[in-house]
DNA sequence: ATTTTAATTTATCATTTTGATACAATAGTA
DNA sequence: TACTATTGTATCAAAATGATAAATTAAAAT
């Protein structure tokens, strides 16, 4: 395994752009809770949000998807840039909870005495920050064997990220709600069939602030984009709610033209 | 002067983070016409915008600031980082107008068998886009020596930049319309004092649409962020405009909570 | 079968905002 | 003193918004 570890991390010291890297915040909605997938080193306290190197032949858009791929499973995300993270003082060595953690590491997996790799790794990092919404429940992330699990976790109690990376996390939310009234990304965190509640319930959660339910629905509805679909019967001793999905080339159109939402 | 320009890239290959560069749009407002500052290569007919690289040990913030400031004299920008250009593509040697420049540009400056510097110059490029807004009749730019000239044209009438250049500044343009409606940035492209007459156009340019005026100037006057001063007198035969300023308090107040603008 | 419950959908209405237009004010000119 | 061009303000119908109420309806309870 540490044999693994080693050929992976000297191809990619081989074959990326040194001291470039890409983090990604993969947003997904859950039991009313806004979640981000995160990972955990093997045999490590640690965790941290996917991220990777670019290829020296690779454009840096093909290799946020590339390595959402590698490490979660996940193919397609709408992946966006958000952000570059600049500081200085960014490095596998100097930033987080553990400085000094790239010497342990390199000598616990028995990488100790590679100084290239280690020279490489030890670099000043500018990382390059994309985000993507998903939803959870069509989503089945598997485990990039670097890591040890991976899960969804709420926004609100995220514990300490690898490498400063909480920092992302919020920028990354700060640019989507104020993405969301210009353009109403909602469409990628819900299921193709969702109820008025659920898209208000999102938007709450992503505004943090509530909504009045009926007028949320009326201007919804008068976006002129949502298609009602049959209702949904919960099974619950009330009205059954309609589901609705987007009509896709009304809702591309309107994105165009941009949309002034006031909530 | 060879000599200085080889001495100065040596010093750029040593203390700058290889491959990385920052690319600065920066935008003024003349003649109602919306102007970007470029910069004429001695002895070339190529224009660029004014760009660099980071250094080793400098925030990448930092590393705009001074960018700016070495290349045009103008201090204390507020420079926003819009977008990263990650093209696989975008080197010194192979885009723009003129492939394999970056060899007889080599040969020209005597610079043709250093190896090293030809190496660390001939990187890809990955490129990180800030954009600055200023009132041109405030800024004396003063020139580089690695430039001829530097001259505000309009954004409408750009010749083809350097290294692709021209997509910086289309999507710096797109960033600031859709910023336009939730941050007015307009403080920063207008003299101090200005008449309402003079933001609409500023607006109307931004926006690339016309608007009306007597709405205009409620919606604006009813952000309550403006100082109304004395009269403008022009000299025309028709009643003076007041002059305009911001209350710097209120705006900043009503920047933090967001400025929800239906134009 | 009928009533109750809880959530959804639709309606209502006073208030605010918007778009379009008209009118009044005024610095300079004829 | 009247005229011109532009600015500042007012007006008014139409649309959007916020707050609240009423009607609707699956499923559960009686």
């Amino acid at each position: 395994m540490e044999n693994n570890l080693q050929v992976s991390l000297y191809k990619i010291s081989q074959e990326c752009l040194p001291g470039l890297s890409i983090e990604c915040v993969i947003l997904g909605y859950e039991n009313q809770q806004l979640k981000t997938l995160v990972f955990k080193f093997k045999g490590e306290l640690s965790w941290s949000l996917p991220g990777g190197f670019i290829k020296k032949e690779e454009d840096v858009e093909e290799a946020a998807d590339r390595i959402v791929e590698e490490r979660t499973g996940l193919k397609s995300l709408y992946l966006k840039q958000f952000h570059v993270f600049g500081s200085k003082n960014k490095s596998y060595d100097q930033m987080g909870k553990y400085p000094g953690q790239l010497d342990s590491w390199m000598e616990k997996f028995g990488l100790g005495e590679n100084q290239e790799l280690k020279d490489w790794f030890s670099k000043r990092l500018v990382t390059i920050g994309f985000y993507a919404l998903v939803e959870i429940s069509e989503q089945r992330p598997e485990v990039d064997p670097i890591f040890e699990s991976c899960e969804w976790i709420s926004v609100e109690e995220l514990p300490d990220l690898f490498l400063g990376q909480n920092e992302t996390v919020k920028k990354a939310l700060e640019h989507i709600r104020i993405q969301l009234h210009y353009q109403p990304v909602s469409q990628a965190l819900l299921p193709k069939k969702f109820t008025m509640s659920e898209l208000q319930k999102l938007y709450e959660i992503l505004l943090g602030k509530t909504l009045v339910r009926s007028n949320f629905q009326r201007k919804m509805l008068g976006l002129d984009f949502f298609i009602r679909n049959e209702k949904k019967k919960t099974g619950s001793a009330n009205k059954a709610p309609f589901l609705y999905s987007f009509d896709q080339e009304k809702y591309q159109e309107a994105l165009q033209q941009g949309i002034g939402l006031r909530l």
